[in-house]
DNA sequence: GTGTTAAGCGCC
DNA sequence: AAACGGCGCTTAACAC
């Protein structure tokens, strides 16, 4: 047996790694030891935990100063009996190793994930903020360094320089070091012996600030969304075969046609604007720094092809503009979503996109690797990509207006939580309170505009630029809007004036703390509306799955659940399901919307 | 090669 | 006085 010794917060710690069977003894009295819980993590060749060629390579054990390293290639049963034992394990990132025990040890996730903890999710209660956001973040090493011990090794980061020294990259390093490594042996086991520490270290504080409660419920969401990831959602692999090719053969001709008028890339934002410029078209707008902004919102107007505002010049339509506008989207499809479908499909054409249940600074959710939150909407061609099982019907219940519903709530606002209650349509309501009774529809836009205004902080600029309407017109709309609803703003000026001389913090109803940044105190309406709105959606799986709802259950999306039903009951299931989704908040119905989409998800969207 | 920033675009 | 919130991902351009 090989054992290493590592100096972690003053203390020696060992590191086992047993070579022979004879060697378990050890882990077995390790085991007997009596830690009330266990570091565990595990080391595998990539992140594709349910495609082709991916492996378990090590399992590692670990209390605060000693940890074991074992190989799955000659010890998969007895990792697998340690984690059945009756006892608490904790992981960082638990989510991930949950997944790949359960696909690669057969130790599932309903059995394993009761028994865990989770410090990334303890370290999102205690700061939701990315290393980014002026936060500590969530990765083990920044938070080992605040917690544990400065000196705490970056056992990601040592790594990738010994990848490096060994002629591997970061993407072929963890299925391409030697199982055998010193180097990758040690850190394996060191981040259990980190974890462990940091478990003891931040367990407390959650406790000691009142988030027990809110821990408990997130580390049940986790395990609801394990379940959902493993789950995933059935591709239509010959489907987006066909797209991809027709989609590029689009990208393609749209190219050529931007090539005619100078511009060989039509990515490079520098030779469109060079080129339009060249054309005779004035280009005003600037990015932050400075540059000709040639985005989308411009090259529109320049194309013709936006049907939302009329065109005040008589110039032509710029044809660069509207190839530029196609061959950008029709290569953006086919990279970011057809591509990126088939490339993480599982054998079976399943995608098992990874599910972050406590995400974004307001908890949000996020979904990557593929991105299914941000599929297009306004076409259906990209989500026809996904369909329900065999015998099986798409559903989708979604949240109606969620977050004003929320910010009616949390502000309290009679006019609004009347108008909710009556079963309004909030923005034509807005509309003619502030507009009076002959009210247009360009009139209902900027209420509507003034009402996301106020959800998230934007100015009038914003809303007038987004609209197209009149500055002045907006800023008259928004002091009527402040007058129709008094309490909205009196809600925000509230929020702010507590961060100005209190901490700078909003606190949400569920009692999560949402740090802000000094200079976007604006920002605290927006956070705790998001946040609140998060916290119900995240409420509504937990209360599907009590309701028996939980098999059917494929995506959140932040205001709509996605599933599927047997075909003969699809109808059943998603009412069920709207009906779980339903709540009275704060005394405002917070009402879901049930709808049938068919044999795909682009069924939902126009697909037939 | 790897990493970073800027710009852009998809969603709620 | 004004202040657009939250994500994931791609390409370009550049630094090391």
């Amino acid at each position: 047996m090989l054992t290493l010794t590592h100096t972690v917060g003053g203390a020696e710690c060992r590191i086992h790694i047993p070579e022979s069977r004879h060697d378990l003894y050890g882990f077995e009295e390790f085991l007997a030891q009596g830690d009330k819980v266990l570091g565990f993590d595990t080391e595998t060749t990539g992140l594709d935990v349910f495609t082709r060629g991916f492996q378990l390579r090590l399992a590692q054990f670990g209390n605060d100063r000693e940890a074991w390293v074992l190989r799955s290639d000659l010890f998969g049963d007895a990792i697998a009996r340690a984690l059945q034992q009756p006892r608490m394990f904790v992981m960082h990132n638990a989510a991930y190793d949950l997944l790949v025990v359960d696909r690669h040890l057969g130790v599932t996730v309903e059995e394993l994930g009761p028994h865990v903890f989770d410090t990334r999710i303890l370290s999102h209660l205690l700061d939701p903020r990315a290393e980014s956001e002026g936060g500590i973040g969530h990765s083990l090493k920044p938070l080992s360094a605040v917690y544990v011990d400065p000196e705490a090794p970056d056992t990601q980061g040592g790594l990738t320089a010994v990848f490096r020294s060994l002629g591997l990259t970061k993407a072929t390093g963890w299925a391409g070091i030697d199982i055998t490594n010193e180097t990758y042996l040690r850190y394996a086991g060191l981040d259990t012996i980190l974890v462990s520490r940091l478990f003891h270290e931040i367990g407390p504080l959650v406790r000691d600030v009142g988030l027990d409660h809110l821990s408990k419920f997130e580390h049940h969401l986790q395990l609801l969304l394990a379940i959902m990831q493993r789950r995933g959602m059935l591709l239509d692999v010959p489907y987006v075969e066909t797209l991809r090719e027709s989609l590029r053969v689009e990208a393609e001709q749209y190219r050529k046609a931007a090539a005619r008028y100078g511009v060989e890339n039509v990515n490079s934002t520098g030779q469109v604007a060079e080129a339009l410029l060249a054309m005779g078209e004035e280009l005003d707008e600037r990015t932050p720094s400075g540059a000709a902004k040639v985005d989308k919102a411009v090259l529109l107007p320049l194309a013709d092809l936006d049907l939302q505002w009329e065109r005040l010049d008589v110039r032509a339509p710029n044809p660069l503009a509207e190839a530029v506008v196609r061959a950008k989207r029709a290569e953006k499809w086919a990279t970011a979503y057809a591509d990126a479908f088939l490339e993480l499909a599982d054998d079976a054409g399943r995608l098992h996109p990874f599910i972050g249940g406590l995400q974004a600074r307001t908890a949000r959710m996020s979904i990557s690797r593929p991105p299914l939150q941000q599929l297009p909407s306004s076409d259906w061609v990209i989500r026809r990509a996904f369909v329900a099982d065999p015998g099986h019907t798409i559903v989708a219940a979604d949240f109606q207006a969620v977050e004003m519903r929320v910010l009616a709530a949390l502000s309290g606002d009679e006019t609004m939580k009347a108008a909710i209650t009556d079963g309004l349509d909030l923005h034509s309501f807005t509309a003619e309170r502030v507009f009076g009774p002959d009210f247009t529809k360009q009139h209902r836009k900027i209420a509507k505009a003034v009402g996301f205004g106020k959800v998230y902080g934007g100015g009038a600029t914003t809303i007038a630029r987004q609209t197209g309407a009149d500055i002045e017109a907006v800023r008259r709309a928004i002091t009527a809007y402040d007058d129709t609803f008094p309490g909205i703003k009196k809600y925000s000026r509230r929020l702010i004036n507590r961060a100005e001389y209190g901490r700078k913090e909003v606190v949400t109803p569920s009692g999560r703390h949402l740090p802000l940044d000094r200079d976007r105190l604006y920002a605290a309406t927006n956070y705790v509306v998001q946040s609140t709105a998060r916290d119900l959606l995240a409420q509504a799986i937990v209360d599907a799955h009590d309701a028996g709802l939980g098999d059917g259950l494929l995506l959140p999306v932040h205001d709509e659940l996605i599933a599927q039903a047997p075909a003969d009951s699809a109808e059943e299931y998603v009412r069920e399901l709207g009906r779980v989704m339903g709540s009275v908040f704060h005394g405002v119905q917070i009402a879901s919307d049930p709808e049938v989409y068919g044999p795909s998800w682009g069924h939902g969207y126009g697909a037939a």
